[in-house]
RNA sequence: GCGCCCGUAGCUCAGAUGGAUAGAGCAACGGACUUCUAAUCCGUAGGUCACAGGUUCGAAUCCUGUCGGGCGUGCCA
């Protein structure tokens, strides 16, 4: 059943009726809190610092506050609540976005927004969506992201998955507030590790032949190896020596890697910009920074063989010295990685985030201290950003499942995926974690939970909306474009809360992308959903016998869904049009 | 030993630069489907924010110490 809707009054002359051009919540809590500065330093002629204008914590407050009377009151010698009263003054006239401002408690300042204003702002985000009013810290600029970044020795694990999954969405929340963003995953494919996997799998390969090899001290047993034995006897014959053909090896294992870790990395959903293969920087670019630090004095040879070259970590501040090149001349992790760096930050970004676990500390942040002595401290620490997640610790039935990759006893993200059933539900139960926390992840809890997980919740919220359209032909042309008239009929609680919650939507999102904290967009959109399934729940949209009515909350629903759209997407979750 | 991270409701976790009565989801209990999807809503219950000091108008948040857990402290990555 279809619905028409008729005889709705034109609104052409909306723009004409507005009393002040829209401004964006940012825009706004910018101009009151000037005005407050400008009115405190002109009744008490002192400087005044920043005042600072928050939400509230507590909605039958207000919507926005301000305790800035309080740590200023010492200063000034007046009380919190006098000042707080000269504060008042400055906005409660003026401001056409204000509604009320009262004093409350021992100084606090609260202040309502005025419900034109939030119709004006539901207007302009049901037609234009939330993005525009995102302060644009990143417009022009240019981030790299590294994530994942896992050797290229078998397929990803469930700590692999969080990383990859955490990483994205950083990289979207970027997006989001105006970033260009590139993806790039450390390829390494040069160290001793990719050895231990061309053995291993020349042990399974001769054990098909027959031929019997020990698997080396920590080479990979996992079961895939095997199959890859299968395949290669298949493509190249039975005749391959080892270690006669041990180039052979390495790189047909580094192949079948590199397919395997790029189809897990497809079950997410993600996908880089690029691979940057270990193997490019040996040995020119390694050269090159072994050689500026041995200009700038900050390795030396071993006293014992002087083909062993030492870097000086402990005058930048680091507990130790470490070796980067061995005597055999190949180089320990360590060297590589400052190199990949240096060439990161010659590359030019604006922002270098590097997400890594959390065994990875020491590592990255002696890569710190080398690239501040290489290219200043001042620019590093304003250009780099390092995130260290820590583990998952996977759980399965009350009993932990160990995860090690080179013994071949782990779960990976394959799995994982296939258990909990689907890769939006895994997702937003990583991204529902700060990155820092430690995390239990049950397997047989997050199947149980399948049914009311929280990401339900929110696609349902979508879902309902794209049902409510659905009965409705061409829903966006009905969207109500005066503000007066909208606010004239969405009176309800729910209604406003709807709005303000909208409202606070992309202050919040440029903050969670300031702070590189993805996990706080779960926490927007189960408030959203909450408050529009409260909404749905009490009031009818469509309503044959009130087209004023449907009309607006039409309108309302368009700006929730848009909104719920472009905070999903920064999570990488579907927003489902049907449930 | 030393370095980094963590400790918040029965469980899994939020609490942006210190603010008012510490929140949500699961689990528990009681209600609501003749309706645009009940995968929902409304209500109840649940807390010494690990512990002890300190800083100040005010602390889950900052500082110190203790206890407990994770990771690191490899010429593995």
């Amino acid at each position: 059943m279809t619905l028409q809707i008729r005889n709705l009054k034109t609104d052409q002359n909306w723009k004409q009726m507005r009393s002040l051009p829209l401004r964006s919540p940012l825009q706004i809590r910018t101009e009151l809190a000037s005005a407050m500065q400008k009115a405190l330093a002109e009744k008490f002629q002192e400087d005044i610092p920043d005042v600072e204008i928050l939400p509230s914590r507590n909605l039958s407050f207000g919507d926005l506050a301000c305790n800035s009377a309080m740590p200023l009151a010492g200063k000034l010698k007046r009380s919190p609540r006098d000042i707080a009263a000269v504060m008042a003054d400055s906005v409660s006239s003026g401001f056409s976005q204000v509604e009320k401002v009262s004093i409350d408690g021992p100084g606090f300042l609260n202040i309502t927004l005025s419900g034109e204003y939030l119709a004006e702002f539901t207007v302009a985000v049901a037609s234009g969506g939330i993005g525009q009013f995102i302060p644009s810290q990143g417009t022009g600029k240019t981030a790299l992201v590294e994530f994942v970044s896992s050797n290229p020795t078998g397929p990803l694990t469930v700590g692999h998955c969080r990383q990859a999954v955490l990483g994205d969405a950083v990289s979207r929340l970027l997006e989001a507030a105006g970033w260009t963003v590139q993806r790039e995953y450390y390829f390494n494919d040069a160290g001793r590790q990719m050895d231990k996997l061309a053995e291993s799998l020349a042990v399974r390969y001769m054990g098909l032949l027959g031929v019997s090899m020990d698997i080396p001290e920590g080479g990979y047993q996992g079961g895939y190896i095997k199959e890859w034995a299968g395949e290669l006897r298949k493509d190249k014959g039975d005749l391959l020596k080892w270690p006669d053909e041990k180039d052979l090896f390495r790189e047909y294992a580094g192949e079948k890697a590199f397919v395997l870790i790029s189809d897990d990395l497809k079950l997410l959903g993600i996908t880089f910009d690029r691979f940057f293969a270990e193997s490019e920087l040996i040995p020119d670019a390694v050269e090159e920074a072994i050689g500026l630090l041995r200009r700038k004095e900050l390795v030396y040879e071993d006293s014992d063989d002087p083909r062993k070259i030492w870097l000086k970590l402990s005058e930048m501040d680091r507990p130790e010295d470490r070796v980067i090149m061995r005597e055999d001349g190949t180089y320990t992790y360590r060297m590589p990685d400052i190199a990949y760096h240096l060439n990161k930050f010659r590359r030019g970004y604006d922002l270098v985030v590097d997400i890594f676990g959390s065994d990875h500390i020491d590592t990255c942040k002696d890569v710190e201290a080398v690239l501040g002595e290489l290219l200043g401290k001042d620019d590093v620490s304003s250009r780099l950003r390092t995130i260290l997640h820590q583990f998952v610790t996977l759980v399965r039935g009350g009993e932990k499942v160990k995860m090690s990759t080179r013994a071949g006893n782990y779960v990976t993200l394959r799995e994982m995926i296939s258990e909990v059933g689907s890769a939006n539900v895994v997702r937003y139960i990583f991204l529902t974690r700060r990155a820092e926390a430690h995390m239990d992840f049950d397997l047989e809890a997050a199947v149980a939970e399948n049914e009311d997980n929280p990401v339900f919740y929110v696609q349902y919220a979508f879902a309902r909306i794209a049902g409510i359209l659905r009965k409705t032909t061409d829903p966006e042309s009905l969207v109500v474009r005066d503000p007066g008239r909208l606010i004239s009929i969405l009176t309800g609680e729910r209604e406003r809360d709807l709005m303000r919650l909208m409202e606070t939507v992309p202050l919040r999102i440029s903050a969670a992308a300031s702070a590189l904290e993805p996990h706080r967009i779960p926490d927007i959109l189960a408030e959203i959903a909450r408050a529009f399934h409260g909404f749905y729940q009490h009031h009818r949209v469509v309503d044959p016998d009130n087209d004023e009515t449907t009309a607006a909350r039409l309108t309302l629903c368009i700006a929730v869904r848009s909104t719920l759209s472009d905070l999903l997407k920064i999570l990488g979750v579907h927003a489902p049009e049907k449930m």
